[in-house]
DNA sequence: TGTACATCAGTGAACGCGCGTTCACTGATGTAC
DNA sequence: TGTACATCAGTGAACGCGCGTTCACTGATGTAC
């Protein structure tokens, strides 16, 4: 029964695939190895011609999760920065909040993952370093030390607002705080329309009091 | 065996409150109702004298974290606007954030309660209210509509920091994350020592720049 | 206040179950001549 | 190009293990008279 090479390579990335899907959904010790591989048509013992063991496959898995991701972000910010803001805005609907349209992984398995080895952690947080590049790239050239900080700030605080937004249950305070998060992207654009849609730092406030 | 009704409290309050640093450490899933008691100087068999399921434990360990983080707010804005800064800050140092010093629920355990149960999550979710309001009310007189978004904004940025600052194996990028939003917070109070440490909404900016 | 009895916190063995992982086997694929 | 053989992806049974939960039992506590 053995496969051909490309039969085998695509046996693989559909086992990564659905295990992404999986432990965003419903977590990774929650999910096992043998659910994994009975969603990929294939029976467990098969796992382990594909990976050394199940940390492994959430490692990989976790890393694709995040590229999908962060090529997201980088071809809405080639297109321009309201391209962008619109990918931001989209990562603050409830819809992806839930998980429906696949989800982020750092929001979806967050806990576990800063748990797991570095190893583990490495594509993930590498895909952060990346974000916060593409975010201070689409400042463009007004962008200063404070771009760093603005893009990290920005970041946090939408990873921040979708984390209290799922854990809270009255469904009218949950969606009011992916508004604030919403309105206030919003506004900065609107305001700056060539610049990144980044909340200004303190340093940049004081340039526009003086 | 039967123990005095003052013995059944004490033990019930000892299980809760060590499995609330377990699960904080090590995750919800991860930590065994087994370990639990042998932590609290029990066998396992005594379990379920005093819980009804794991489950109604993590509400129970959950609720306590929270409420213990939240008293902690509280009393630090009671003392006034320059203390709650502290409190805040003492939340973004690295000693918290790896949860050496009993750390915050909504970081811990994050994405394994946003999966459980509402009324699991409901001391957890009763306590980002609480926070809310809290982090209104040191806002004091000046308080309008924008005040709420304010705070949520505030909370929203701590808490993504931490999760990306955790999740990030840099030790120097790690750390850099902790530091923006401290040198945010200490900025925004420096200007304005009587108002709550928040960033300012951009409707303020407005006013400030007529 | 003293006695008899019901209550129930805690023990430790046991339950079924699913976990991650291993392994002998199968048979199509890939390779060497 | 055709044949002989090594490789190895996938199967399905089995491994030890720890999980959450149950239960018969113990004996100190609390209560009723």
């Amino acid at each position: 029964m053995k496969k051909s090479k490309a039969e085998t390579i695509e046996t693989h990335k559909r086992i990564v695939e659905v295990a992404a899907q999986a432990f965003k959904k419903k977590g990774i010790d929650a999910t096992g190895v043998a659910e994994i591989m009975l969603a990929a048509g294939l029976t467990h013992g098969a796992f382990y011609r594909h990976f050394s063991s199940k940390e492994a496959l959430v490692a990989e898995a976790a890393g694709v999760s995040m590229d999908v991701f962060v090529e997201a972000a980088r071809s809405a910010a080639e297109k321009g920065p309201s391209d962008f803001v619109r990918y931001l805005q989209n990562y603050l609907t409830s819809e992806f909040r839930d998980g429906e349209l696949g989800g982020c992984p750092v929001i979806q398995m967050g806990s576990e993952l800063a748990r797991a080895e570095t190893s583990t952690r490495e594509g993930v947080a590498s895909g952060l370093k990346q974000l916060i590049d593409i975010a201070i790239d689409v400042a463009g050239e007004d962008s200063d030390a404070s771009a760093k900080d603005d893009a990290i700030f920005t970041l946090s605080a939408m990873i921040g607002a979708i984390t209290m937004s799922r854990l809270i249950e009255d469904a009218k305070l949950s969606k009011y705080i992916l508004d604030v998060m919403n309105h206030r992207l919003l506004e900065q654009s609107k305001k700056n329309p060539t610049k990144m849609p980044a909340f200004e730092s303190a340093a940049r406030k004081k340039k526009v009091a003086q």
